[in-house]
DNA sequence: CAGTGAGCGAGCTTCCGCTTGACTT
């Protein structure tokens, strides 16, 4: 029996741990946090100081009550939970529940996991600091409270289910207002002038810094330099730089991999988890930018042997980022002689981006000489700038060169990393063409995943171990859909200048066109924008720095948890009620106009089904003609969508004609649009514009999904024909009806009776959720709740 | 899923931060 228990929160920590300790520790996890507030109301008690009341969860009872018998057992406890707010809540909790005694309990913590760091914690042991436990209840308590009753606000006030938080609420707010900015923008459009001089190899490209807004402008310019003489006026040198940027944290490890693997946050940290149990990689939550003395020699050691000596150059990250608590190294590779890892090809691809990244902070800057020329025109005052750029050392860039957002591609695509050929001041050029294109300025970029965690950890908004859930969050609350949108055609007019001659011509360009940008709902801006009306202070950019700051104080013993709660709480309670009480539902109603024809009113707004147009009143005592009601289509707003598009919406759903003596509706549903033909249902494909499917089409496509059902048929039954054995994406099932039944291992699906069928589908929980209307529904209960639950299955 | 947009109205939803597996139609 060892002597000694040592607790930290990873299994994978623990098992490197127990290596470098040996017989007398027992190290073992606590997987995270033991304990939490429970679900009920009662959670906090409020009127006696936020008494809180804890439960450890179903999935945590395992873990506790085997931590409580090897604590039992052993002669000294030793906490090594992570030295941060939840680290010591973490020691604190498990104190409390495994029942510690304080003569045999040691509080230890360390930022890296080496075997040096480990020894001097435990030379170095403490108790738990009750300031910094304090600051986590507060910080907990808080978030309970805001979650707790700003969402039943929305459930009374906007549609039921929905939430609100201190975090996810910004990040909802944060995109809705990048939409809004996108849509007001006013795109100007200037004139561009690029020279191209000499001929061959030694040609290279010159630009006007000036811009013309009037065409006319741009083509006086054009014509002024019709045989005008250029000449370099002026010619400088200059050396210049570039460093490597630090190693990964969560965050950029996030930006990194969408940039450069284009894999969504929650991928990225599914993969990184993998290359950590494998012991690939150091932690992969982490805001810290340090390596450890251990990863500064091994790194050292590894460039020199790879690179040589002068490619190597010590460096320390110190973090930019206020709310960072850096319990943890910065993301590297265990062992930097590991270039590649065994291991499926997104985790090599993850893990070499790591490395590189790693590896490149402790190398040498890159060095460069920057030229730029200025050309004198004859007959005119200003000047052209021809850029160049000489590599002159490559330094880390041997191994990474970061990537950067698509913000300003446009204006930095030219001139950069060009060479010139030789020059010297005062030669004379020959312009081979000279070209005055037409570009647009361009709206702020919308967010994609990982550019929203960077904002996020700007703002001190959330944690590494929450911006991917967070990011979930408000995508499967319907707040933000992340989307492929098509952009639109732009004409643009380009003059050029060649030979004597100016040619003018009219150009198009896509412009517009997104993928895997995140965009607001209409119930995201309709949410957002009651929150931002009534919780103003909750859903600021600075709550969150604002109240971290007073967690700062009640960690340093500065100020009182509770009283820092009570200062929040009662104001803010005051005005959950009397906003219940007070505002109106919120439905984000817009009027858009009136009906061309019959002068009826047209309006928007969101229903229990989604976004939907209305023309006509609804009807009441004395208007008894109901109104038409039409559901926006996907991509469609509420804030955004004209009159025409509102009334195109009404041309469906439409017959396209007869198929086995049974009539084809095209319609469009929750899922996009679909044919419907004898109760059955073919999803129309993306290319097909609804509007316009023929008989044919119709047909064809109908066959084809017979087609494609025959083939995952397995077998069906006489005494049930809606009754199938089918073959899906993880192995054979059983439809019964609307019910899908796995089929257990021991079954082969093609021996199956009907009666075998039935009794597993009677087998299944019948938990799942009643209808709306109680009796009504309970007619088929089978049917509605599984279809329910495949929906948002299907959205994940 | 699927042409609705109300209403009888039980009892449910929900937060943020620590951690991994279990599970997926």
């Amino acid at each position: 029996m060892a002597k000694n228990l040592l607790i930290v929160e990873s299994p994978a920590k623990a098992k490197t741990i127990e290596g470098y300790l040996g017989k007398d520790f027992t190290v073992k996890s606590s997987y995270g946090h033991i304990r939490d507030l429970v679900k009920s109301e009662d959670a906090i008690d409020i009127a006696n100081n936020f008494t809180q009341k804890y439960e450890v969860p179903a999935d945590k009872k395992q873990v506790v009550s085997e931590l409580k018998k090897l604590a039992k057992e052993a002669e000294m406890v030793w906490l090594a939970s992570d030295e941060d707010r939840e680290g010591e809540a973490i020691s604190w909790h498990l104190f409390e529940t495994l029942g510690l005694k304080d003569a045999t309990t040691k509080r230890i913590v360390f930022h890296e996991i080496t075997k040096p760091a480990i020894l001097k914690a435990i030379d170095t042991p403490r108790k738990i600091d009750y300031n910094l436990v304090n600051a986590q209840q507060a910080r907990r308590v808080l978030d309970r409270l805001v979650g707790f009753e700003l969402s039943p606000v929305l459930w009374k006030k906007v549609k039921p289910s929905l939430s609100a938080g201190r975090v996810q609420s910004v990040a909802v707010r944060l995109i809705v207002d990048r939409e809004r900015e996108i849509n007001k923008f006013k795109s100007e459009a200037a004139f561009k002038i690029v020279a191209i001089f000499g001929k061959g190899k030694e040609a290279f490209k010159a630009e006007l810094p000036e811009r013309f807004s009037q065409q006319e402008d741009a083509e006086k310019f054009l014509t002024d330099c019709m045989g005008a003489d250029f000449d370099i006026r002026s010619l400088e040198t200059k050396p210049a730089k570039r460093s490597p940027a630090a190693p990964f944290t969560t965050s950029t490890l996030q930006q990194e991999a969408s940039r450069k693997l284009g894999y969504s946050v929650a991928r990225t940290m599914q993969v990184a988890q993998k290359l950590y149990e494998s012991g690939n990689i150091t932690y992969m939550r982490t805001d810290s930018v340090n390596l450890s003395e251990t990863a500064l020699n091994a790194a050292q050691q590894e460039i020199i042997s790879a690179y040589g000596e002068k490619y190597h150059h010590h460096r320390k990250y110190k973090t930019k980022n206020a709310s960072a608590q850096e319990a943890h190294e910065a993301i590297r590779p265990t062992y930097f002689n590991n270039h590649t890892i065994d291991g499926d090809s997104s985790e090599k691809r993850l893990y070499e981006l790591i490395w590189k990244r790693a590896i490149a902070s402790q190398m040498s800057e890159a060095q460069f000489e920057k030229t730029t020329a200025k050309i004198s025109i004859s007959s005119r005052k200003e000047e052209l700038t021809a850029n160049g750029e000489v590599m002159k050392f490559d330094g880390f860039l041997k191994v990474y060169l970061e990537s950067a957002d698509d913000d300003e591609e446009d204006t930095q695509q030219d001139g950069e990393n060009t060479m010139l050929p030789p020059l010297t001041k005062g030669q004379r050029l020959a312009l081979q063409e000279m070209s005055a294109t037409e570009r647009f300025s361009r709206p702020p970029a919308r967010y994609t995943e990982a550019s929203l965690v960077k904002k996020l950890e700007e703002l001190g908004i959330g944690r590494p171990s929450t911006y991917a859930p967070t990011i979930s969050t408000i995508q499967n609350r319907g707040y933000v859909v992340k989307e492929e949108r098509e952009g639109k055609i732009r004409n643009f007019r380009v003059l050029t200048l060649k030979a004597d001659a100016i040619v003018k011509e009219n150009k198009t360009e896509n412009t517009g066109a997104e993928r895997g940008k995140l965009f607001p709902t209409d119930i995201g801006a309709v949410v957002n924008d009651f929150l931002v009306q009534y919780f103003n202070d909750i859903v600021d950019f600075n709550f969150t720095a604002s109240v971290e700051k007073q967690f700062d104080e009640i960690a340093q013993g500065l100020k009182e948890w509770t009283a820092m709660l009570h200062d929040f709480y009662n104001p803010f309670h005051k005005e959950v009620q009397s906003t219940i009480e007070t505002a109106d539902k919120a439905t984000g109603e817009r009027e858009l106009g009136v009906h061309p024809e019959n002068g009826k009113k047209i309006s928007v707004r969101i229903g229990r089904y989604g976004p939907f147009v209305q023309v006509g009143d609804s009807a009441t005592e004395e208007n008894e003609e109901k109104p038409l009601y039409a559901s926006l289509r996907n991509g469609q707003s509420i804030e955004t969508i004209s009159i025409e598009e509102a009334l195109e919406l009404f041309k469906l759903p439409k017959v396209v004609g007869e198929y086995e003596g049974k009539v084809m509706k095209v319609a469009i549903g929750r899922f996009g649009p679909y044919i419907s033909h004898n109760s059955a249902f073919v999803s129309l494909p993306k290319e097909i514009d609804p509007l316009d499917v023929t008989e044919e089409q119709a047909i064809e496509l109908i066959n084809a999904k017979r087609k494609k059902d025959a083939e995952k048929l397995i077998k069906s039954f006489d005494e049930d024909p809606e009754v199938k054995v089918l073959n899906g994406r993880w192995g054979p099932y059983i439809e019964f009806g609307k019910l899908n039944v796995k089929i257990p291992k021991d079954k082969d699906p093609l021996t199956l009776t009907y009666e075998e069928c039935k009794a597993l589908a009677d087998a299944m929980p019948k938990d799942a959720k009643k209808g709306r209307f109680g009796k009504a529904a309970s007619a088929k209960p089978a049917a509605k709740a599984p279809a329910k639950k495949k929906a948002a299955v299907k959205k994940k």
